[in-house]
DNA sequence: CCCCAGTGCTAGCTACAGCAAGCGCAGTGC
DNA sequence: GCACTGCGCTTGCTGTAGCTAGCACTGGGG
């Protein structure tokens, strides 16, 4: 009988739902990243996971893809490797790769903006870029196809390490 | 991590115990969070939860502070919010905080804006702010709009960017 | 030779993430 | 009044993250 009332919100979310792509496979990838790392950095699979604040079996699955982590303990091997978390979380698929210069870095990342927005900050931002290179082609030559980069005072001097 | 109960477990949830660690007591100020831009967004529990790809009784719960979700999950919250995913982990606290006035930092910096369209840029930024702030606290009381910055230790090898 | 300290891996368990069913309530239309 | 739809929440289950204990192997010393 409950099927009726039940129809309403109809949950078809079916397998899995929208396939979380990259995902899926993570497993493997960011294993065998993570143990990479962690040969290059010459330190033992339990020294790391001691580091990392987990057990040394559990690491060991972890980088041979058997289990896949949280984002918890991934934030712990990062800092156990002194990676950026940020590397490791789009190795896992669960971040996307950035791309564009500090700006547009800057205003995604930022919590208190909406993202409508972010792409109002973005919009303006990138107009005035077209505008600026626009103007300055009429004066420099040809070649000047690559737009991003730049920003070279980079990321506002971290005082850290 | 800590939920094993050997090592210091805050189970406690102390007001002001959230220090250095961060990742430990990451429940509640996510969830709040994510109700919040659902409420903001003015949509649905059910309608985020299907957009999300997840169960309406989960999303309540994690909105509720009883299930801490793990980073594919936040993922698909987080497009189904129209946020950044990166907003949303330093919110759960998987993710430092990046430096404070990130946004302005860049602009400043940026050599491709002239002096008065960073004036244009920031006015704009610090204007969304000002309005994000006062539309929160009608709701929410203080303490969310001043992140508090974690501990440094991050950001050693960036690989890329 | 055996013992010990180090490596990584297997076995088996507990706790909890994440789900499908279903409940109670508030609107809305007949 | 009643059926129906939408809301959020509670219940109870399954799968698996992440643990402890212990295995097999290597390399040095005594």
């Amino acid at each position: 009988m409950g099927k009726q009332a039940d129809r309403a919100d109809k949950t078809e979310t079916g397998p899995a739902g929208r396939a979380i792509d990259a995902v899926a496979d993570l497993g493997r990838d960011i294993g065998e990243y993570i143990r990479q790392q962690r040969n290059t950095a010459k330190i033992s699979l339990r020294q790391l996971a001691k580091l990392a604040g987990v057990s040394n079996p559990y690491l060991s699955q972890i980088e041979r893809g058997l289990r896949k982590p949280s984002a918890e303990i991934l934030q712990q091997i990062a800092k156990g490797l002194r990676i950026s978390a940020e590397a490791l979380y789009v190795q896992a698929g669960i971040l996307e790769q950035r791309v564009g210069g500090a700006v547009v870095d800057a205003v995604l990342a930022d919590q208190e903006l909406t993202e409508r927005q972010k792409q109002v900050l973005l919009d303006v931002y990138q107009s005035f870029r077209r505008e600026n290179a626009a103007e300055k082609s009429t004066q420099d030559g040809p070649g000047l196809s690559e737009p991003d980069s730049a920003a070279p005072a980079g990321r506002t001097t971290t005082t850290e390490e």
